[in-house]
DNA sequence: TCTGTTATAGGAGAATATCTTATGTTAGAT
DNA sequence: ATCTAACATAAGATATTCTCCTATAACAGA
């Protein structure tokens, strides 16, 4: 039998989405990479399970070499150090651009989530054949 | 400067879509991988740039594997071999799971939507500081 | 006969994701 | 004083997924 929990059906990975997730959080205020886990850990849409700690450190740093956020390491020394993060104006950019992305996304959704209820009324209606 | 159109915020892949795409089309009736693929690329969320049909051949038979949908060659001889594809039970109920993880999608899109237009906001206030 | 469309599919490399491990700091408990 | 747990970053390795290129073959029409 089909292990349905490993399947995408169950919706365990909508992680590109991770990405505009970070420079949002970003475009609020300079952040590193733990919080910014912790913060999208807490976000509603993650509730319980907190995304890779490792894939989050890795998009940051992509997101420097492509020019989106700089770092520093914090001059505080409050804990272990700190690398922030900082939204470059390229980086203000890229949010903006994912405003009109995430607007056909959540169309293109919207209208396959029609599709999909007409198709399983369709082949509940067939069973009964 | 960063190119923009290789950067995911141009909403190139949303291709886990693909496969419920193809559930669904498949709920309505049977049909083979080119076909699935034309139905894909005239589908309004795919305008103009179709998918990859390799992708498409490869996850039906990934589907197939996974009992998902069952396959046999067609019988009519008009054109080349077409390997017709039948959604299964255990397909149907993975359209139908799909259902709830469209709308959990849709749901998170929107949240991220606003969170991101109030990130923008906040930016461009912050441009004039 | 030759070309374009239909139809399926493997190979390879790029890009992503995930799981494990390593390193070091610091706060608080024992 | 020492030990443990939480904080913080990050590399390594594997697994999965995507994409581009190529191969094969049947057929329709010029």
């Amino acid at each position: 039998m089909l292990d349905f929990d490993k399947c995408p059906c169950s919706g365990s990975n909508l992680d590109r989405l991770i990405q505009p997730m970070i420079l949002m959080n970003l475009a609020q205020e300079d952040l590193y990479g733990y919080k910014i886990v912790q913060r999208i850990a807490d976000s509603p849409m993650f509730k319980g399970n907190k995304p890779d700690g490792t894939g989050v450190y890795r998009s940051l740093k992509a997101m420097e070499q492509r020019g989106l956020v700089v770092s520093s390491w914090s001059l505080d020394n409050t804990g272990p150090a700190k690398r922030f993060y900082h939204l470059t104006n390229v980086g203000e950019e890229c949010l903006s651009r994912w405003l009109s992305t995430l607007e056909e996304y959540r169309k293109a959704i919207g209208m396959l989530l029609e599709d999909v209820h007409k198709a399983c009324a369709h082949t509940k209606r067939g069973k009964g054949d």
